[in-house]
DNA sequence: CAGTGGATATCGTGT
DNA sequence: ACACGATGTCCACTG
């Protein structure tokens, strides 16, 4: 990672034509070959940038400028650096980043569908998050008020797979002698209709979460189907 | 704007709950507040962000590290970065920029319309692009088939304004004996439906202008109304 | 209505 | 079905 301050102006040629004036500001030149401008603003967004793959050609411009011309490698769109002075340049060498680990949604929904598992009914109780099986774990096992075991698949956005993947945690759970009856619960964002009428058909019941309800809000909002 | 290279892990809650293991990045904070860490990789796009407005509050985390806690002011979300080691630390000052200026679709479309002037009809010949008025410049001054002047005001999104000025011109441009009579063309990708009304009704023929198809793919794709 | 800024969402693509 | 990358677009907000 190379981070140039310097004064320069730009111009790119692609999608659409874009100029810059000379200013100071930050030229990040990654690893990857991507170049990003940024100014000292508008948080993370560049005030101009090019994807890789592209190629940096630097030479000698007029009035001993320099001028940096990146060139996208399949598009042939062009950002042009006219740099009259740098200020700084330095270059990093960090390596291969592990990456983001998003805890994300399902995981946030699982946590807080668990905290409030009265959301799916009156008389509801937690029995355990990630409830262990020999084919992986469910997201929640619980009992209803009548003392029926639920099994709970927790989906962003639910589709085919999961309404699977929940029938066979039901099978198998519904092998065990101290649980059965299993009945299952399909909980996500938003629900896809093939998968609702699947998980219908199988006895499954469909719950739509509200994110924003969950998170404490108004604990109201779920609809039940 | 301050530039920070350091071993660090960093975790986020807010929208959703994120984490980054501990590895050599880019801290990018900027005078607008805004903090975003980045890989060498993934083009412009930083690992995780806070948008401002935000604080940042310092202070010593164990084993030596130091624990960084950008805070939204509105939301509340969190980005914590746990500081392993700081291999490098400048600030710079670079000021306000002076902005992208987008010369964008609306001058491109003028030059390819120009270069491509027969796709507004049969025998048409380029007088001038920029052609000059005491009121401003004339996007492209063409003539027809029969030799008739034609005045073409070009947008990218064809308003009332647009209409307005194309007719400020041709009323300027109808008191040139030389030139006289002079059409009008109002060309633009789209074309909202008061200003297609005010054009019609002042005599003064719309086109809707194909980007693609201008670019050289097909120049049959222009439609004329 | 025009101009600006922000998107951890959403979409599309590729596997 | 899923993961990843890109949005140079789109929308929502402001004045």
């Amino acid at each position: 990672m190379r981070l140039v301050i310097a004064r320069c102006s730009v111009d790119y040629v692609g999608r659409l034509t874009a100029h810059l004036p000379m200013a100071p500001r930050l030229i990040l030149m990654k690893a990857d070959g991507s170049v990003s401008i940024h100014a000292d603003d508008r948080a993370y967004k560049p005030l101009n940038w090019m994807n890789p793959p592209c190629t940096v050609r630097e030479k000698p411009g007029e009035d001993g400028t320099s001028v940096w011309t990146v060139t996208h490698s399949k598009s042939g769109e062009q950002l042009i650096l006219t740099i009259e002075e740098i200020l700084h340049d330095s270059s990093h060498e960090l390596g291969v980043d592990p990456g983001l680990r998003k805890d994300g949604v399902e995981a946030h929904l699982q946590e807080l569908l668990a905290k409030h598992i009265t959301t799916l009914g009156e008389g509801y109780t937690l029995i355990r998050r990630e409830y262990p099986t020999a084919i992986g774990p469910v997201d929640i096992l619980c009992r209803d008020g009548n003392g029926t075991t639920v099994a709970v698949e927790i989906k962003r956005r639910g589709e085919i797979d999961g309404v699977e993947q929940l029938t066979r945690y039901l099978e198998l759970l519904n092998r065990d002698p101290t649980l059965r009856p299993v009945r299952g619960v399909f909980a996500a964002q938003e629900i896809r209709p093939q998968a609702r009428v699947l998980a219908t058909d199988r006895g499954i019941a469909c719950v739509t979460l509200d994110y924003d309800a969950l998170r404490g809000i108004k604990k109201d909002e779920m609809t039940l189907f």
